[in-house]
DNA sequence: CTGTTAGCGCGTTCAA
DNA sequence: TTGAACGCGCTAACAG
């Protein structure tokens, strides 16, 4: 156990505190010799710093602290991720809060009386940690205003925004309108899509993109090609089945999430459609089972990492009182398997 | 920004600020009344006690360490909402370090260099941030002796271990055994094992699971049926070529996680042979595809969260220099869903 | 320019 | 119930 303090090497160096201080944050022009000393001292006594005693006095921890909704929903560790490379880049270092909230409410995120006193001890104990900023992480995006008060601490937002702070939020419109634009040109012009719950922003933003490339591709507009989904698989799997029954079925889908997909393709072989041959369809979120399933699932994969660092960086310049310029927003990449083919004449 | 202290509460309530502290933590009598006030002058001013100061003094941070190999790695995320579990109930806080193995060095773990410097860095940062306790979450169970130098501060490993320290694991053996008997239970007699890398830890103990269940059950034991798979998809498909081309194929295949599984329906879909009616599979991990396939799979599903769970209190005992009775090894448990039948006469 | 002294940050806790 | 020392490192002020 290491209780060697700044004290010991002093007294070891025959120097003050204050030297060795300046030898180790290079605070102050030390001579040569001295801080060879030093340098000798701490080395042979394995000296490490206490990080407490100096953020007492800094009134900085270097310390970003991280409310995450919940750690196993599949968005948040690749965030989470991205949140630790700018760390490790900048010397940020994270203290971890997990909301637990699919284990404790589901998905009931309506009732916002359930999860916010959870929130709100998550932010009262990281304020008292002094932690340096917050970055919250949600599970789904939706508006969270009034859902906590950080008392003026700089915060950020992933999969969630409210009316004041700064939200990262990845490109859902262009999304969609790129998955369109690639199936267009494979040669499909009859394009169902089948959506997530609709009172979800990605739902309502990726049905903008679908109805931009259908205007702008002059695509048949087909109402019944329109299918409100809820996220689950079992909802793909009957929206596919009535538009399979359509008297001019789509050639192809464009659905919201992988899950979904796991739903299409069950649908579409229980009536003999092949996929791709028969049937195109194109998933979301880039799951790693969509590159498991058969046949392997051309999905738009999410720049989580992307989000997570960019969210870092403009935490860390709101911290330091920087203007932030308007950063690129992050997009979706569409990854090419075989779910995927030119229609059938 | 709070930058009320403590002695801004004594000051309005004529206290001195030892008082305060007392009144905040209960560790001595006060009169009722005084207490009342200065109650009334903390939420008044809406005080919040600065745990950085408090640290410094107790020199106990009740904060945990956890170095995780990598947080994008399936396991990783539930083991951690484990350790967070424990963490709530017992006011003890996480600060997270993301090794990044999986993108920094990929599988290449029998290179310790490659990534010793970043899990010694790890650990000098969280021994200057001052955290109570350490614990190591591996991707891959193994010897990591050598590794990590905690300077005698508690440490618990999972999915993983050295010679001297603690390490949470479930037991492979036994996880193994159940599937087995499983399986026969529902009829099966000829069971072919697709292990993992065969250095690995868990491959071993998990044939000897199966081995124990051959003998006890008196299968036909033949050792065609066994085979080295590297926990890859492709190789769940080569070897379950190998055994459908078998003089006797088995009628059931034990596979050591689901991604071979995968490959295994592969195989099993082009050879015409039907999963389950003619061939029977069961994985391991619980995967969230293994639900998603096409049957949906019969797995074992790994203890993850009782062991980060179970890691916390560990590590709880040890700091607090109490002794560890034996804990229950955490188990795995079946999920019984559709690919499992009784076999063909 | 180099080095030292001493007070500070904020709660905790002992002696009185 | 209180005054004051203390935990450990930082840094302003000062001396040489």
């Amino acid at each position: 156990m290491s209780n060697i303090s700044i004290k010991d090497i002093a007294a070891r160096a025959n120097v003050s505190t204050a030297t060795v201080s300046y030898v180790l944050n290079g605070t102050r022009n030390v001579r040569p010799k001295t801080r060879e000393r030093v340098l000798a001292v701490i080395e042979e006594l394995n000296y490490k710093p206490n990080d407490i005693a100096k953020s007492l006095k800094r009134r900085r921890t270097d310390t970003i602290g991280v409310i995450a909704e919940d750690v196993t929903v599949f968005n948040t560790p690749e965030i989470i991720d991205g949140i630790n490379d700018y760390g490790d880049r900048h010397d940020l270092h994270i203290l971890l809060t997990n909301l637990r909230l699919d284990k404790r409410i589901g998905r009931d995120f309506d009732n916002v009386d359930k999860y916010k006193k959870y929130a709100t001890s998550a932010v009262s104990e990281l304020l008292s940690k002094q932690v340096d900023g917050i970055i919250y992480v949600g599970v789904h995006t939706r508006d969270l205003s009034g859902l906590i008060d950080t008392e003026g601490k700089p915060i950020v937002y992933t999969y969630g925004y409210t009316q004041n702070d700064i939200a990262i939020q990845y490109n859902d419109e262009q999304a969609s309108y790129e998955a369109m634009s690639y199936l267009v040109q494979k040669g499909h012009r009859r394009i169902a899509i089948i959506s997530g719950l609709m009172d979800s922003i990605p739902s309502r933003l990726r049905l903008n993109g679908y109805y931009k490339a259908v205007t702008e591709f002059e695509l048949p507009f087909d109402p019944l090609y329109i299918k409100m989904g809820d996220w689950e698989r079992e909802s793909g799997y009957r929206l596919t089945k009535e538009l399979l029954a359509l008297p001019e079925p789509p050639t192809a889908i464009l659905s919201m999430n992988d899950v979904m997909v796991v739903g299409v393709l069950e649908a579409a072989n229980e009536a003999g459609v092949k996929v791709p041959a028969h049937l195109s369809v194109i998933g979301f979120d880039n799951r790693e089972f969509s590159d498991y399933l058969t046949p392997r699932i051309t999905t738009m994969d999410i720049p989580l990492h992307e989000m997570g660092y960019q969210a870092m960086e403009v935490l860390h310049n709101l911290m330091q009182g920087k203007k932030n310029e308007p950063m690129n927003m992050p997009v979706c990449r569409l990854i090419e398997r075989d779910s995927v083919a030119a229609p059938k004449k």
